[in-house]
This record gives structure tokens, C-alpha cells and sequence, in this order.
DNA sequence: AATAAATACGATATATTTAGTCGTAGTTAG
DNA sequence: CTAACTACGACTAAATATATCGTATTTATT
């Protein structure tokens, strides 16, 4: 329960990786998933999202690689997980899909409150934070 | 990612209803189940726990049910969450589970930071803020 | 005493989500 | 032209969460 997901975690060790080799050092997905374990394929695969979304850039060939390029401290917690994942919240009724329960419901508010502050955590922090 | 589990909202439902229905009521798992829309044998499964957790209080045989014993203003949401689900934590490695990554990984500090920062919302957070 | 309406609880089954793998194609430095 | 990369969809496997089932026990009511 409330655990993050690989996909989000790869990412953040990734990016962390490429915040730390220099913004100019173009990295390779087989090198950071071999110096870190993760499973090549995988990081391949979120690496390439990652770059869909501008947050890097792809170099591609030999000696090929991404690179940093989206400005970190932009980018919040909420909107690279929302990025990822797409929406987030601790309770479907949280996520604009309609909820069967809706009228009968009696912890929909405190749960949205919760759900608030709880985005409110994420929403200040920006990956910055996490990789530098 | 980042959900409660339905146990712990099928938990939270119940315990405002009882909240609601007075602290003498005896409130049955079939009527909750019914009026709330839940599945009866999960919902009587969780109120068992909850009763094991001396939470609540189950009353046997016909007329039976289960009351409020517990001062849930005297216990936070952390709390709650772990004596339901076990440990809460948003990353493996905040979860006393040894990390084969641990030695290597680059992220491990601001991740339990961040985990720290999420705890202390459901810490500041009792059941009657939910159920009452 | 019999019945019916409850809780108690472990075992099992189903569904959903997450994680990981595979195959194939495109790009480019050397 | 080949080897080392990225690109991407389809697929499989594993983990987790959700739901169901079977059986036993308790007790108010008749």
C-alpha cells in the first residue's frame, strides 16, 4: 500500500545517474541498468518515455545514450509521477472516474482532504530534491 | 500507485457508520455491507480484524454486531494503516526488507526522506479526523 | 430444545496491477 | 557494413489485492 512504482523509482536512480556523469555526458540505458540491477529491457523502456516527454534527450547510434534535459528543479514530484503513471491518487474516487458508492459514500470528503495533502507533499518537492 | 487498499476504506466506511449509528449501537456486518455497497465476507473478515485489534468490539449471536471501543481520536492514520496492511512505506527500502541495491544505490536518502515527509502526514492525522 | 442470525477464521480462488521479456525495426559512428 | 545504440509494441510472468467458500461457534428468540 502507498508504495511508488519501479517504473518511478528506475526513473529517479536514472536521472539521478545522469544529473551526477554531467549534463553534456551522454549515458547509455545498458550501463546504468548494469551499474545499478536493474533489468535492461525495463530501464530501456522508461528511459525512452523519459525522452518522449522531454525530460531527456535521446543520442542515437553508437556511443549513443540520453542525456539530461528538461531543468529539474521545474518539475514537481506530483507532475513527473502523473507523467508516468497518469493520475495519482490514494483512492479511485480521487480519480475523476465515477465511483459507484459516490452518493451513499461517507468518507469521501476526509479522504479528498487527505488525498490534497497528500499531493500537497509531492507538490513540493521538485526531482531536483530527490537527484541532486 | 500511492492507493490505500479497500480494506483500509472498507475499514474507514465502517468505522464512521458505527461512528455515527452512537456508541451503544450494535452495527452488523450484513447491514454495513449493504448499505455501503461492500462485499459481506470481506467486510466481515476486516471487522474480525479490527475486533482482534480491540478497535471495535464484536457482539455474538442474533442481535449481534459489532460497537466502537477504541478512542479513535487517540490513533493516527499511520497507525491504523499498519495494524491493517503492516508496514507502510513507499519504497522496499523503507520497509526493513534488506535492498540488494542498497550498497549502490544513489536514491536511497531522498527517498526516505520523502517517505518521512508522508508518514508525518497520516501522523498528524487520528480516525476521527476521518470518521467524525 | 431447535432454529436462525450473528461472529470467527483459515483456505482457496479470481482479478488486477506491476514487472519483466521478447522480437523486430530504425539510427549512426567507426 | 557492422556493431552499439535507441524505439516500440506485444507478450508473459509474478506479485498483490480482492473476493469467495466452508465450517465452526455463539446466543437471542421461539
Amino acid at each position: 500500500m502507498l508504495k511508488l512504482t519501479r517504473k518511478v523509482e528506475y526513473s529517479l536512480i536514472a536521472l539521478r545517474h545522469m544529473q551526477n556523469a554531467g549534463h553534456e555526458a551522454v549515458c547509455s540505458a545498458r550501463v546504468i541498468a548494469e551499474r545499478y540491477g536493474i533489468p535492461y529491457d525495463l530501464l530501456a523502456k522508461i528511459l525512452q518515455l523519459l525522452a518522449r516527454e522531454s525530460i531527456i534527450t535521446a543520442v542515437q547510434g553508437p556511443k549513443g545514450g540520453y542525456r539530461i534535459n528538461a531543468r529539474l528543479g521545474d518539475i514537481s514530484l506530483i507532475d513527473f509521477f502523473e507523467l508516468i503513471e497518469g493520475p495519482v491518487g490514494i483512492s479511485d474516487c480521487n480519480l475523476d472516474e465515477d465511483c459507484d458508492r459516490d452518493s451513499i459514500c461517507n468518507i469521501r470528503k476526509p479522504i479528498t482532504r487527505i488525498n490534497n495533502n497528500i499531493r500537497s507533499v509531492f507538490s513540493n518537492i521538485t526531482l531536483d530534491d530527490v537527484t541532486l
